[in-house]
RNA sequence: GUGGUUGUAGCUCAGUUGGUUAGAGCGCCUGAUUGUGGUUCAGGAGGUCGUGGGUUCGAGACCCAUCUUCCACCCCA
């Protein structure tokens, strides 16, 4: 049998696991000090729970678990089941539903506004390629039970901060899906919103001659089509675009409601210059209501490391209604790509040991083991090499561990201790016993 | 899901139009030399050429299938 792992997912080793971690607990570190408390939810989900929640494309990616015990049994037609037939479970595709199935599944022991973060795997039945996996691991941050426009702002607040403490240069599209409901009635395709804000997303890869040629392959009309082309020209600056929105949308009720809620969010934020308003923004999960961010490495071509928005009613899909939330997601993955492909990933991350003791002969090694035992008791870093091997051997192993010591001690040899630094070549002799405040004063 | 691409020692790769025992560098192991490694020298191990079929007198090289890699589309973090 040949060891592989499955498709679209990795091994993290040493290496890349201490630059995970650096990742990691700075995006944790910015979610405590912002007062979210974390959750965890498990991997899979009733598949009821999960279907449904992200579009067509979204279920077909949905990584579906099969029944246990002779399902095909109760089949309707066994050579073609249908799939709620065959599979009552799925893997989490992303964080923010399994949390509001926990909201309104806890409703009455939450105390709202409830925030909390969450740092786990999701998995996706997608074909790999650049900067994608089948399983990856999104960094969520959500609050629910607040329609208050300072939330958007906390949250746009937190990417600033959390990219701020990578050194990660970032733009953030910043746009509202009442703005893009009002362009749709102003254009009297109110009844294709999702089709055609998807098609419009694509703007900034297919460029504008590229939309329209697809709303035409999609029967968009002539007149229907006209009435949109101002929304192309909207690429200026954030000032520009509001004042023509008010222009454009007139007294369009969602109109006024979206812009002013852009504005307004657009005025309280910390690093506003990092904001690009960006109408032609849609992001494909259908839950989202009010306000969608996305955010962007302009250097790095990976697509986005990070998005997120307002959705008012997700949890009424499981019962619970009138509870608004906002969410944002950090893509560990690409945040990591981008770092290393900007040169921002620090190369110290990896901690090594303070000492390795080498074995010299039988009679000293009860001795050093016992050196190894009383370092550890006080808190010294320490390996001990298992065999009488070479000392080439012993000190191959010692720096390939990244041990910053080795130490010596030989029973024939005045039962003296060596300790020896490794990088620098150094070594120092002293009578056995007082290794341990040597390396307690190094540790100072 | 659609289209393309990749797959040769642990790693990075060579292997001309199909033709004898498949190579290199690095790494690894052994020995020598450095008091106790990082240098140098000598030697050595290690490959079902992704897998399974097929074409051929003969295939790592050609054909088909399958898996894997990477990429584009779709969609997305």
């Amino acid at each position: 049998m040949r060891a592989q792992s499955p498709k679209g997912t990795r091994d993290f080793d040493f290496t890349e696991l201490s630059r995970r971690n650096y990742v990691i607990d700075r995006i944790k570190a910015a979610f405590e000090i912002f007062s979210y408390r974390p959750l965890e939810t498990p991997s899979f989900e009733n598949i009821e729970t999960l279907m449904g929640k992200y579009g067509d494309e979204g279920d077909r990616l949905v990584f579906k678990i099969l029944r246990s015990g002779d399902f095909l049994r109760s089949a309707r037609d066994k050579s073609n089941p249908s799939v709620d037939e065959i599979a009552d479970k799925a893997l989490r595709y992303d964080l923010t539903v399994p949390f509001s199935r926990y909201v309104s599944q806890n409703n009455g022991k939450l105390t709202f506004p409830f925030k909390r973060y969450q740092i786990q795997p999701v998995w996706r039945a997608d074909k790999p390629q650049k900067g994608r996996f089948r399983e990856f691991l999104q960094c969520d941050a959500d609050v629910v039970g607040s329609k208050s426009l300072w939330q958007e702002v906390e949250m746009l607040d937190l990417y600033t901060y959390v990219f701020n403490s990578l050194n990660l240069p970032i733009r953030i599209k910043l746009n509202n899906r009442k703005i893009l409901a009002a362009i749709s009635e102003v254009c009297g395709i109110e009844n294709r919103l999702a089709e055609f804000t998807m098609i419009l997303d694509k703007i900034d890869k297919i460029g504008e001659g590229g939309v329209l040629k697809e709303l035409k392959e999609k029967e968009f009309s002539k007149d229907q089509i006209e009435k949109l082309k101002p929304a192309f020209k909207l690429r200026s600056n954030n000032k520009d675009i509001i004042s023509y929105l008010n222009g454009w949308l007139g007294n369009n009720e969602q109109g006024i409601s979206g812009t002013e809620e852009v504005n307004f969010i657009l005025n309280k934020v910390k690093n506003n210059g990092l904001i690009d308003i960006d109408i032609c923004l849609a992001r494909g999960l259908n839950y989202y209501t009010g306000s969608i961010f996305e955010v962007n490495v302009p250097d790095v071509d990976i697509g986005s490391v990070g998005g997120g928005g307002r959705y008012d009613d997700l949890t009424s899909l499981f019962g619970l209604s009138d509870v608004s939330g906002v969410g944002i997601s950090f893509g560990l993955d690409r945040i990591m790509f981008c770092l290393q492909e900007l040169g921002l990933m620090p190369n110290n991350l990896q901690k090594g040991i303070d000492v390795m003791i080498l074995r010299t002969n039988e009679e000293s090694s009860e001795k050093s083991f016992q050196i190894a035992q009383d370092l550890r008791e006080a808190g010294v870093l320490v390996d001990f090499y298992p065999d009488l091997a070479k000392m080439k051997k012993q000190f191959d192993y010692a720096e390939k561990i990244g041990a910053m010591h080795v130490l010596i001690y030989d029973e024939a040899n005045n039962k003296e201790v060596i300790v020896k630094d490794i990088k620098a070549g150094k070594q120092v002799a002293m009578p056995a016993g007082n290794e341990l405040s040597y390396f307690l004063d190094l540790k100072k």
